[in-house]
DNA sequence: GATGAATGAGAGTTCATTCAT
DNA sequence: GATGAATGAACTCTCATTCAT
C-alpha cells in the first residue's frame, strides 16, 4: 500500500524530461515530507482511485500544504509517477536479487523461482498494485510495465543467454519480454479476478509450464 | 488483451444500470448520428487521450450539439462504452469463427491459429487499440474485456478437455485463462512498445511456445 | 390538483403582455389539448415542484409534443400563469357567488359565510394551491395572490360599504384587503404548516374573530 | 411575514446538513470576501431575482473568483440561505427588545407597539425583504421564516395566557399563531403591492383593530 | 397543425496551480 | 521555506426553444 523504502533518489522522476522533481530533498525533513506526500498518494488511491486523487486532498492527508506539495513535484502527474516509481523499484528490486542466487542454479530451480518471486511479490503490493492496475490511465499500465518489467527483463535475458545450452531458446530478448510479460499480466489479472489463485499450488504449477516452454525446456510429466 | 467474442448484449456489463442509450437508434438519421459520435470519440481518443476526450469537443467534431450526443449516449462514459462495444464487437467476430474449422485440426494447427489470429486481430485495429488499451483502466472497461476474454478461455477449456489425451493439463480452465491472459498481454503491450513484434514470425513462434508450454506438449525443436 | 373546470377562455394570460397565448383555441380538439397541458403541469408541479417542471415533461405527461405546446403557450411562464389564472378562477367563483346570497343576511351571518368559505375552498384545492404557493417563484405567490384576492376584495369591500352603518370601518376597501389577505395567509399557513387545523371549529372561530375586530364589531363573549 | 429574532445558531434550519459553509470566516480578509459576496448576491436579487444569481456573476459581482465563492458557500443556495440569516438576524433584533419593555404595559399599548413594529421592521429592509420574499419559495426558505415566527407566537402566546383575564382568548396558542401569520402577511404583501400603505396611520389602525379582534378586546369606537 | 430531433447558451461546480504573506 | 487563500479555465450536463419534416 504505502511505499515502504525511503525513496532511491538517484532514480526519481526520468519520465517527464524538464518536469523532473524541483528539489532534491537534501534533508531529512525534506525526505520525510516527500515520503509522506508519496504514502498519502498511495492511500487515497487505493480508497478512491484515481478520480479521489487531488492535489489538495493529497496535501492535506500529507499534513503538508499544496504550496510544499508543489516545492517537489512539478506537477500532479509527477506525483503519481514518483508512487509508481518508488513502488516499482521495491518490486524490481526482489526480482533482481534473484540473479546472483541463481546463476549457478539448475534450470529447473530458476524456473521455480521466478514464478514463486512473480507470485510474492504481487501479493505483498496488492492493495497498491490493484488499484495502480486498476487506476491509472495515462501514465497508468504502460509505464508502470514497462519500467518495472524492462529491467527485470535484462536480467533475465542475460540469463538465458548464459544458459544457452540448457534451453532452446531463439532469441533471449524475446523469450524475456514474452516471459516477464506473461507472468505478469497472469498474476495481475489473478490479482484482480481470482486473487484466491495467487495462493494456489496449480497456478504455479502452471505458470512453470508456461515459462519452460518459452524456454524450449520439456515439459515435466505430471505424476498420473 | 483483446475483445473477443460476438456481444449477446443483454449479458453487457452495464455499470450505469438504467443508465443505457436513451435512444434506440432507429432511423437511419440517428444512426449516421451514432456513427458519427462514435467515430469522433474513437479520433479523439486517439489522438488525445482520454483527458482530451470532452462531450463538447466530441460533439463539434462530431458536427452535431452537445445536446444530441445526451439525446443517444446518457453520459460521457457511456459513449466510450459504446465505442468498445462496437469496436469489440467487431473484433469478436474473428475469435468465434474459429471454433468450428478447428474442431478436428491436429492440435499443433489449432496452436498455431490461436496465436496467429490474435495477432492479427491485434495488428487490425492497431491504433484504436492502442488508445482504449491506455485508457481503459479510468473507464471501468477492464472487466468489460475480462468477460469477454472469459468466454474465449471458456471454449478453449473445453477444447482442451475435449482433446486430454493429446495433451498434459492439470486444470483444462485454469490452463485456457493462463493462456488467454498471456497472449492478450503480450500482444498488447507488443502493440504499445514494440508494435514492430507484431509483425514479426519470431514473436509468432515464441507465442507458439508459451502454449505449447501450458499444453505439456513437448517442445518442437528448432532447426539449428 | 388538476383544474376541474374547462377554462374560462377569456380570462386568459394578461399576465405578461405581449407573450399571450398563441392562439385561441376554438375547437374541441384544441381545449382537451390545453386542458391536458395544465393538468400535466399541475401533476408535475405537486409532485416534483418547479424545478422538475420542463416544458418537454409536461408535453410528454400531457401526450402532446413540444411543439404543440409551444403552439398555445409562448413559453413556459405563460404555461404556469395560465395554470394559477384557472386556478384562481375556480377559487374566486366561489367567493364571489357570495354576495348575492348574503346582501341581506345578518353581518354574524355574513362573517362566517366568508370564513368558512375561505376554509373550503383552501381545503379542496389543497393539493395544488400547495405547491403553487410552495414552488413558484418569479410568478408565484404575488400574482397568484393578487389576483385570487382583489376580485374577493371588491365585492367584499362593497359590501362593507353598503352596510357600513352596522359596521365600524374608517376605509372599506383597506379593511378588505387587510381581512383577505389575513384570512389567506392563515388558511394558507395552517394548510402548509398545521393542515389538521383547517379542520377545527376552533380556526374558524379564531377567524371571525379576526374579521369581526377587523369590521369594528364588538366580540361575541364566549360561553365561560 | 418577517423573519424575526435573534439567531440561534445552532438550531439553524440546515437544508443541505452537513454542507454548512465550509470556513468560518475568521480573518479579516475572509469576513470581507463573505461580507461583499453576501452584498452581491443581495443586490443581484434585488435587480434581476432568482433567475438572475449565478454563481459567477455574484462572484464577479463581488471582485471575486467563483473558486473563492465557493470556498465560503458549498453551493449556491448556501449564499442565499445566508444572506437570509444575516438579514433576519438584524430583523429580528427589534422584535425580541420588544418583550422586556412590555412586560407590565397596558394591553392596549401592547398591541400598538407589536403592530408598529412590525410595520417598521418591514420598511426598514424593504428591498431585500422584497425580492426575498419574491424569491422565498423556490429556496426553501418557507420553512425558515416559519420557525422564526413560531418563535415569536411562542413568545406572544406566554404574554397572551399571562393576560388572559385582560383577554378572551379561546386557545392562547392558535391565537398567537393566527396574530403572527396575519400581521406578517398584511405587511409583507402590503410591501409587494401597495408600498405606500406602510407608511400610513389607517393601516396601522386597521391592523391594531385586527389585533384587538383576535384577543377578544372590545373596538376601540372611532371618534366620528 | 403536429411532431420531436436538434440546438446551444449557459448553469453549477471542480481542482491544478500560483503567489502574497 | 512553508502556507493555503485565491484563482479561473474548463468540464459535464440541462432544458427552453426552434424548425424541417
Amino acid at each position: 500500500m504505502a511505499p515502504r523504502r525511503s525513496l532511491p533518489l538517484g532514480a526519481f522522476p526520468k519520465r517527464h524530461p524538464g518536469a523532473r522533481a524541483r528539489k532534491q530533498p537534501s534533508q531529512a525533513r525534506s525526505q520525510a515530507l516527500v515520503a509522506s506526500l508519496l504514502e498519502a498518494t498511495a492511500r487515497i488511491l487505493v480508497q478512491d482511485g484515481w478520480d479521489g486523487l487531488t492535489t489538495n486532498r493529497v496535501a492535506r492527508k500529507a499534513g503538508v500544504s499544496v504550496g510544499s506539495l508543489y516545492q517537489y513535484f512539478p506537477d500532479k502527474e509527477a506525483l503519481v509517477s514518483a508512487l509508481i516509481e518508488t513502488s516499482a523499484d521495491a518490486l524490481t528490486q526482489r526480482l533482481v536479487a534473484l540473479g546472483p542466487h541463481l546463476a549457478d542454479a539448475p534450470v529447473e530451480q530458476v524456473v521455480a523461482a521466478i514464478v514463486e518471486t512473480t507470485l510474492a511479490v504481487t501479493r505483498e503490493e496488492a492493495a497498491l498494485h490493484r488499484s495502480v492496475l486498476l487506476q491509472l490511465p495515462r501514465i497508468g499500465a504502460l509505464e508502470f510495465f514497462e519500467r518495472l518489467n524492462q529491467r527485470v527483463a535484462d536480467v533475465l535475458a542475460e540469463w538465458i543467454a548464459l544458459r544457452r545450452r540448457e534451453l532452446d531458446v531463439e532469441d533471449p530478448s524475446l523469450a524475456a519480454f514474452v516471459i516477464v510479460t506473461a507472468l505478469d499480466a497472469v498474476t495481475d489479472h489473478a490479482l484482480l479476478l481470482r486473487p484466491e489463485l495467487l495462493d494456489s499450488a496449480r497456478l504455479a504449477r502452471q505458470l512453470e509450464r508456461l515459462v519452460r516452454g518459452c524456454l524450449g525446456l520439456a515439459p515435466r510429466r505430471r505424476r498420473r
